[in-house]
DNA sequence: TCTGGGGTCCTAGGACCC
DNA sequence: TCTGGGGTCCTAGGACCC
C-alpha cells in the first residue's frame, strides 16, 4: 500500500499577495484573471472575499456587485512561480517522488520515507507549520493510499484541513459526496451518470462495472469503475517532469465582439507572433495549426492544418491561421466573433545540428533579433508594422506568459 | 449588457493503402 | 468486375484539468 499526500494551497495568488503586503490582510481581495477590462475574470479570492461570496471565475463585475469594497489586484506571477519553488524545495526533502500537479499543488509520495520523519501525519503538520511561519500560507493536505483519494482528501476540508481517506472509508465516510468530487469527473460525465441513476460516489461504488463500459466504452468505463472503488494507479511523477510540450497556443477575448473580420486578422497576427516567439524562446517547431474562433452565442468553431514541414515563424502560422480561417462555412456572416485562438503541436523540440545551421540564416537572426529585444523589454515593443494597427492590451503578452508557465487557476 | 486563458487526453469517422 | 479486413494518417470534436 502506498502512503500519498496532496498538498493544495489555499487560496494561493491572494494568499501570497496578503504575505506580501500587510495592508492586503484580512481583506477580501482578488487576483484578477484575463487581460483587463470589462471582461476579467477572479482567478483567487482571499478566504475574507470567499466568505462574502466572491468565487473563482466569477466575472470582476460581478464580483464587485456583491462585494463592492473587493480589493481587486493584479497578479505578478513571477512572485508566485518563485514562491512555488521555494516550496517545493522544500517539500523535497520528504521525498524524491514529488510531481508538481500545478503552482499550488504537489503529490508526495512517502511510502518509503515517511518512518524517517515520524509518519505522515507528523510530515503533514510540519508542512503546515513552515508555510505559515514562512509565506504566512495555509493548505490543505490530503492523505490517502493513491493520488485520488489523496486529492479528494484535501479537497474535503478547506481552509487548512487534514484529512485521511483509505479505500475502505468509500462506502461509508465519502459515500454521500457528489461523483464529480472525483478528480477527473466533470460537468458532462456527471450529468451523464446522474441520467444512469449515479449521483453519488456510494452509487458509484456499487454500480455494475459492465454496465459502465456499455455506457461510456471500455477506456471511460472502466477508469469509472476504478474510481468508484477507489482505486488508481496513476504513479507519482518525479519534479522535474521529463516530458516535453505537445502544443503551445495563445487565445484571446475581444474587447467587444465583433463581425469585423479584418480587426479579428489583427488580433490574430498578434496571437500568432506571440506563439512563434514562444515556440522559438523554448526551441520547438511544430506541424500542426490550430484556429479557432468563439462566437456571440457561446459556440466555437475550430478547424486545423498538418503542414508538411515544422515551422516557428509567426507569420507562417498566421498565413496559416488565415487559410483556415478562409475555409470556414459562412453560414452567417452577422455572427459576432466574441474569441480567436491559435495553437500549435505536434511539436518536435529542435537542438540538433540541422537547427543550429538554420539559426544561421539570415531571417532566423532578425527573428532573433526581435525575440531579444522583446524578451528584455517586454513582448511586443518590437513588432510587425501591421500588428501596430490594432489595439489591444498591453498586458496581454505577459499575462498569457504567466498563465502559459503557471497553467492554473488556483 | 453573463461566462479568461492554457493545456492534455480520448474517440470516431473517412481516406487511403495493401 | 460487388467486394474482405487490417493498418495508418488526418481531421473534428468532446471532456477534463488548473
Amino acid at each position: 500500500m502506498r502512503v500519498i499526500l496532496h498538498i493544495d494551497m489555499n487560496s494561493y495568488f491572494a494568499s501570497v499577495e496578503q504575505s506580501a503586503n500587510q495592508a492586503l490582510r484580512g481583506k477580501p481581495i482578488a487576483v484578477g484573471g484575463g487581460v483587463g477590462g470589462k471582461r476579467t475574470i477572479v482567478a483567487t479570492a482571499s478566504y475574507e472575499a470567499k466568505a462574502r461570496g466572491v468565487k473563482t471565475a466569477m466575472p470582476a463585475w460581478e464580483a464587485l456587485k456583491i462585494c463592492p469594497d473587493l480589493i481587486i489586484v493584479p497578479g505578478d506571477m513571477n512572485r508566485y512561480i518563485f514562491t512555488s519553488g521555494e516550496i517545493i524545495k522544500y517539500l523535497r526533502r520528504y521525498t524524491d517522488l514529488l510531481e508538481v500537479f500545478s503552482i499550488d499543488e504537489a503529490f508526495l509520495d512517502v511510502t518509503k520515507t515517511a518512518d524517517r520523519f515520524g509518519g505522515v501525519v507528523a510530515i503533514a503538520k510540519q508542512v503546515k507549520r513552515w508555510l505559515r511561519e514562512r509565506f504566512k500560507i495555509t493548505c490543505s493536505i490530503g492523505i490517502g493510499p493513491n493520488k485520488l483519494l489523496a486529492k479528494l482528501a484535501g479537497e474535503m476540508k478547506k481552509p487548512d484541513g487534514l484529512t485521511i481517506l483509505n479505500d475502505f472509508d468509500i462506502p461509508i465516510k465519502i459515500a454521500h459526496l457528489a461523483v464529480s468530487e472525483f478528480c477527473g469527473i466533470g460537468r458532462k460525465l456527471e450529468k451523464q451518470l446522474n441520467q444512469l441513476g449515479v449521483k453519488t460516489i456510494g452509487q458509484l461504488h456499487r454500480y455494475s462495472r459492465e454496465r459502465l463500459i456499455a455506457r461510456f466504452g471500455i477506456a471511460t468505463g472502466e477508469h469509472l469503475w476504478q474510481m468508484g472503488q477507489g482505486r488508481d494507479n496513476s504513479p507519482v511523477l518525479p519534479y522535474p517532469q521529463p516530458e516535453q510540450a505537445k502544443s503551445m497556443g495563445h487565445s484571446y477575448t475581444l474587447p467587444k465582439n465583433t463581425t469585423d473580420l479584418e480587426e479579428v486578422k489583427g488580433y490574430l497576427l498578434r496571437l500568432c507572433e506571440q506563439v512563434g516567439r514562444r515556440l522559438r524562446h523554448n526551441h520547438y517547431k511544430g506541424k500542426i495549426v490550430h484556429l479557432g474562433l468563439g462566437f456571440a452565442d457561446y459556440h466555437f468553431w475550430g478547424k486545423q492544418k498538418k503542414l508538411t514541414e515544422h515551422i516557428d515563424d509567426g507569420f507562417l502560422i498566421y498565413r496559416q491561421a488565415l487559410a483556415l480561417m478562409g475555409s470556414r462555412p459562412l453560414t452567417n456572416d452577422a455572427t459576432q466573433i466574441r474569441f480567436v485562438g491559435v495553437t500549435v503541436s505536434e511539436l518536435s523540440h529542435n537542438l540538433d545540428q540541422l537547427s543550429l545551421l538554420e539559426e544561421k540564416e539570415a531571417g532566423q537572426r532578425l527573428r532573433q533579433a526581435v525575440d531579444e529585444v522583446n524578451n528584455r523589454y517586454g513582448e511586443f515593443t518590437v513588432e510587425r508594422a501591421s500588428i501596430m494597427k490594432t489595439t489591444i492590451h498591453q498586458k496581454t503578452g505577459m499575462v498569457s506568459d504567466w498563465w502559459s508557465r503557471g497553467g492554473s487557476n488556483p
